[in-house]
DNA sequence: GTGGCGATGTATCGCTCCGATACATCGGCA
DNA sequence: TGCCGATGTATCGGAGCGATACATCGCCAC
């Protein structure tokens, strides 16, 4: 997930390490806590190992005439292969059993500005299938089993299920607005060729 | 975060791998997906080397005074000890950080039947602060970042926002039964000395 | 009766990712 | 001048997951 995520990222521009988790974080706050260092640097050495990304050391026009003494260590640029932009096409199309978990559909759907329609409305009722389901896993324990369990565990199902049904009212929304067109918060249908989906992004939203 | 759930659940009955993943499932089914045995059967190893739970081969005579659904077959079935029910008191009541992360505040929430008044509110003010400051974050990018995101992005921003900000009033509601000494789901107050919490649990509520 | 099949049951392996930690540089300001 | 918080790179141990393997049980179709 991680992979597909700096891949995306470093499509729209080169970054180092430290912007990276920052941008990472901006944009899947939603999803999931701040990304670890443990986990990041590990995997650009991944993905430099595997070719998809190269690394460029901004150390030279920066510091070249102080770099004396001390070890400084330069800040490491990484920017995406032209291997990379396929792997991330790769990826962001293929959708697997975890493309529908939390984390793994929250990736893909932070970059469904770089997905083609049929592949957002698989993995919209994908995920919305498999929240489908967890609510039903809910539903049943709340009824058949709610005499085993304690008042707060009770509580917490309740909250969980409440959660699920609302996920699935807003899947229902996304999915309805795909398709008829719609970009996510736009406020109508478009049927002619006016200022496309993006509602006031300034990013290209459909095929880059 | 499983050595405490596992040491909870033995808590209340003894039982073998299997069965406990299911119990496991259906208590924190709100909070997580079902546990992988290459979690509980490694964790169940850990649990026992450290001396707080115990396995009981449950063979012939074993199966006949408690004849479930199950046959005389080589299970194993675990039992917590006296030191187990010790850490699983240190463990339910000591708070960390992770305490109030997602997965730890549900597991923390699952137990609190067993938790004493004090600490209950301890963690609900706690996990209120962190998804207080991740709302705030999110606001902050929807607000301060919104122009560099794409359409999909901000609507997923927007969904989180939405959830922590439910997330932030269910928690206003728990802490203020809480303090009114109500449990989870009852109608009214109670000023008299009876059971705390339980609702209409058939377990009991506080200090077994 | 017997063959298959889905549920029950125990177990391991490789992998991803996290949290803690360490260390170094930078700009500002007290 | 000295300190501090932000910036920046990096590693280590460990938790938990998904895939996989394998064995038994109860039951129903043939």
């Amino acid at each position: 997930m991680l992979e597909l995520a700096i891949l995306g990222l470093l499509q729209e521009s080169p970054m180092h390490g430290y912007e990276l988790r920052k941008e990472l974080t901006a944009k899947l706050g939603a999803i999931r806590a701040a990304i670890s260092y443990g986990s990041l640097y590990p995997t650009l050495r991944r993905l430099q190992a595997s070719g998809w990304i190269t690394e460029a050391s901004a150390t030279a026009a920066d510091v070249e005439e102080a770099p004396p003494l001390t070890s400084r260590r330069g800040r490491v640029v990484y920017k995406i292969t032209a291997d990379g932009k396929e792997r991330f096409a790769e990826l962001i199309a293929q959708t697997g059993p975890e493309t529908y978990e939390d984390t793994g559909f929250g990736v893909h759907f932070a970059f469904f500005a770089r997905t083609d329609r049929a592949t957002r409305l698989r993995i919209l009722e994908g995920r919305r299938r498999k929240v489908e389901e967890r609510r039903e896993g809910l539903r049943d324990v709340l009824s058949r089993a709610a005499e085993r369990l304690d008042a707060y565990t009770l509580e917490l199902q309740r909250h969980g299920l409440d959660a699920c049904e609302r996920e699935v009212r807003w899947l229902e929304e996304l999915i309805a607005n795909e398709r008829s067109g719609r970009a996510p918060d736009d406020g109508g249908p478009r049927q002619d060729n006016s200022p496309p989906p993006p509602g006031q992004s300034r990013k290209e939203p459909e095929r880059p």
